[in-house]
RNA sequence: AUAUAGGACACC
């Protein structure tokens, strides 16, 4: 089963879901054992190409054949039907919205029906959706209610919450998520502080965001390519391209290899800023 | 061997 499992889930990994399906079928023809952890292998590849409705199909292909799904399974759908607006984007937003996050949650009432106890990773897929959907508020009290029912947070749950504040310029709110983090002695990492940083960046307030910056680093954090980005998309939004270049190529001193994201934000600063040299 | 969070632009 561990042999056949590990090559769906590369087959899954690589793009290959259909094949992977075809390879799951055929050992099941063959009835050889299977484990929810193959069929979640190809749940996943489905979801992450935002055909949700082939996943759901799976689970219950799953069920008839006496494989029980997991917590993995459920939550996978879950994050599924949470994002399928990011792939799908033909619909009307809110609509769809609204229907994705009920239909999420119908299947963590089928869970706890089921035994299947919703973790950390569950609602943390319905702390992002919420927040992806700019209800930042609303996750936070799913967030609230899933510390009521026992469940200790992580710096996962913590970041996302910031990150939807922040990309709501509630940056009041993401601020004393930080502090409450804190409190809770969980320690931010370097996704934390980007998240913040962004959201400082977006609301013109760029000084806090290199504080932030600064303090990441002090804190013994190494900031990646993506942290980088971040501060250096600040300062080239403002059209300060000496803060931008100069950061650059400390990111560069650093062995931190820049990428097409890190170019456009300079190539788009340096632009602005010979327009307005122009006007 | 399988699930959740961060960067420009575009989409919304």
């Amino acid at each position: 089963v561990m042999t056949y499992g590990m090559y769906i889930c590369r087959l899954s990994r690589a793009g290959d879901v259909e094949f992977a399906l075809k390879f799951l079928l055929y050992l099941r023809h063959r009835n050889q054992p299977l484990n929810s952890t193959c069929y979640n292998a190809v749940m996943i590849g489905f979801c992450r190409k935002g055909e949700v409705y082939k996943a759901m199909e799976i689970l219950e292909e799953m069920k008839t054949y006496g494989v029980t799904p997991d917590v993995r399974s459920y939550s996978i759908l879950i994050d599924g039907f949470c994002k399928k607006g990011d792939i799908l984007k033909s619909r009307s937003l809110l609509e769809e919205m609204e229907g994705r996050i009920e239909e999420a949650s119908e299947f963590m009432v089928k869970m706890e029906g089921q035994g299947i106890i919703p973790n950390l990773f569950t609602y943390n897929a319905i702390i992002n959706g919420l927040c992806k959907e700019r209800k930042s508020e609303m996750a936070k009290e799913i967030f609230l209610s899933m510390l009521k029912g026992g469940l200790v947070p992580d710096v996962v749950n913590y970041s996302t919450l910031i990150d939807g504040f922040g990309k709501q310029s509630n940056l009041e709110e993401a601020r004393k998520l930080k502090e409450s983090m804190l409190n809770n002695g969980i320690i931010p990492n370097k996704i934390t502080y980007t998240s913040l940083i962004t959201g400082l960046c977006n609301s013109r307030q760029i000084h806090k965001a290199w504080n932030l910056f600064k303090e990441m680093i002090d804190q013994g954090l190494i900031p990646d390519k993506i942290s980088y980005t971040a501060m250096i998309a600040g300062f080239c939004k403002r059209g300060d391209m000496e803060k931008a270049w100069k950061l650059y190529s400390k990111m560069e001193e650093n062995g931190i290899s820049p990428d097409v994201v890190t170019y456009t934000c300079l190539i788009d600063g340096y632009c602005k800023l010979s327009q307005m040299y122009r006007a």
